[in-house]
DNA sequence: TCTGGGGTCCTAGGACCC
DNA sequence: TCTGGGGTCCTAGGACCC
């Protein structure tokens, strides 16, 4: 009894903003609230058009009329995200948008703005950490919180804090989120879309059969389109069913580790830590082209591209202050098929000239007959700065010495 | 009118060393 | 001479996530 009054239960928090960028966009042009609209695609002409418009009158003022139509849109590009009122046409994220303007001819088609996006999430993310300092950053609309020796954080099992946190966030920048607060981050992650939009769901251990087993398997975070497929097949579909198989069945038809996974995770086992930082294993940049490039009949237009995407990661590198001796390309030819090849340096780099020298060596181990439809160019094996002044101190004088005895040899 | 960009982690085989 | 294992690093591919 006393170590219950003693040491608080564990409760994690994940916090997911709501439709973020669509809402984002909503704040600038509220006069589009309501109306089919998606973000996405490269930019158009239209773009500039609308940003002109905008350079001449608020952009609440814009007449619904002025805004780009997913009609006028050709070329390459996916549906990063699409409204309430755009979903209703069975259009969705990842889609192409050639085929979302065949079901929504009329859907505004708004450029991706990922530098205000980037703004509004650090905003939010400002306002959590001055109330919960235990944050785990997971990308650009998602945290999980440590809730559990926040002071209010244990009552009503997270949701006061939970609801301090929403209006902390709503009054800053008019956005709203949904949060789960659970024994773990598996089960929070769940429950933070278990009242969405602009919700709050609270789990405890005893709910994981009614809350949790009657879910898709599909809503466990880590098993994707595969493994679901995989599980189907199996007969298995929903949390409660995987739940229902031994752990050692598991393992045989998944492998030891995802099978002791999947078994810890229809049980709501999860004991992953928040973390508060991390360092970056990998930069690279990638690009589709807009028409498919040969690699002899457009040599020139692809090396230019293929030396930018350089420049480009050596910036990355050096402007957040890291080194990597770990370099490859990626490409995806017209079939969609992609693959990958890389090679370590014995020193670590972030000079564009070497990345582009090594990058080229890797491409030249690859088939270049077909089409291509993408290029990417990615460093590895990363370090900081301060880091890699102490390996020099360390290993280079190791590997001089190597180096001598060789020449002797 | 198919199918973006930037990541992480896991697996598996081969090289190489002890 | 034959027969081992482990451990680590490198490379390639693939699943998954935001």
């Amino acid at each position: 009894m006393s170590t219950r009054l003693n040491t608080p239960l564990r409760r994690i928090a994940h916090l997911d903003m709501d439709a973020f960028y669509a809402s984002v966009e909503l704040l600038r042009y509220p006069q589009l609230k309501g109306l089919p609209v998606v973000i996405g695609g490269g930019r158009r002409p239209q773009d500039e058009d609308l940003e002109a418009a905008q350079g001449e009158r608020p952009p609440h003022r814009i007449p619904i009329a002025d805004f780009p139509r997913l009609q006028d849109y050709s070329g390459r590009g996916v549906i990063t995200t699409a409204t309430y009122a755009a979903r209703q046409f069975g259009i969705g994220s990842a889609m192409g948008l050639m085929k979302a303007a065949k079901l929504c001819p009329q859907a505004i088609l708004l450029p991706v703005d990922f530098a205000a996006y980037r703004h509004y999430s650090r905003a939010f993310k400002d306002i959590i950490l001055e109330i919960a300092p235990l944050m785990e950053d997971r990308g650009i609309d998602e945290v999980y919180i440590d809730f559990t020796e926040v002071p209010g954080g244990q009552r009503e099992g997270g949701r006061v804090l939970a609801r301090l946190i929403q209006k902390a966030i709503f009054d800053a920048t008019g956005l709203t989120c949904s949060v789960g607060v659970a024994p773990n981050k598996l089960l929070a992650k769940m429950a933070s879309e278990f009242n969405k939009p602009n919700g709050i769901a609270i789990v405890f251990e005893d709910d994981l059969e009614s809350k949790v087993w009657p879910l898709a398997c599909r809503k466990i975070n880590g098993i994707g389109p595969k493994a679901d497929a995989k599980l189907q097949q199996l007969g298995i579909h929903t949390i409660g069913e995987l739940a229902q198989k031994e752990q050692g069945w598991l393992m045989d038809h998944f492998g030891q580790k995802t099978g002791a996974w999947m078994f810890d995770a229809a049980h709501g086992v999860d004991s992953r830590p928040v973390v508060l930082e991390s360092e970056p294993v990998s930069m690279s940049r990638e690009t589709t082209f807009e028409r498919d490039l040969h690699a002899a009949r457009d040599k020139a237009e692809l090396g230019a591209i293929f030396t930018r995407l350089c420049e480009q990661v050596a910036q990355d590198l050096e402007r957040k202050g890291y080194v990597g001796k770990t370099i490859g390309i990626k490409l995806r030819y017209d079939d969609f098929k992609s693959l990958t090849r890389d090679l370590t340096l014995p020193d670590y780099t972030a000079d564009a000239a070497v990345i582009r020298h090594h990058a080229g060596l890797c491409l030249k181990r690859v088939p270049l007959q077909q089409r291509l439809r993408l290029l990417g160019v990615r460093v590895g094996s990363l370090m900081t700065l301060a880091e890699h002044h102490i390996w020099r101190q360390n290993e280079a004088p190791a590997q001089q010495v190597q180096t001598a005895m060789d020449l002797q040899i």
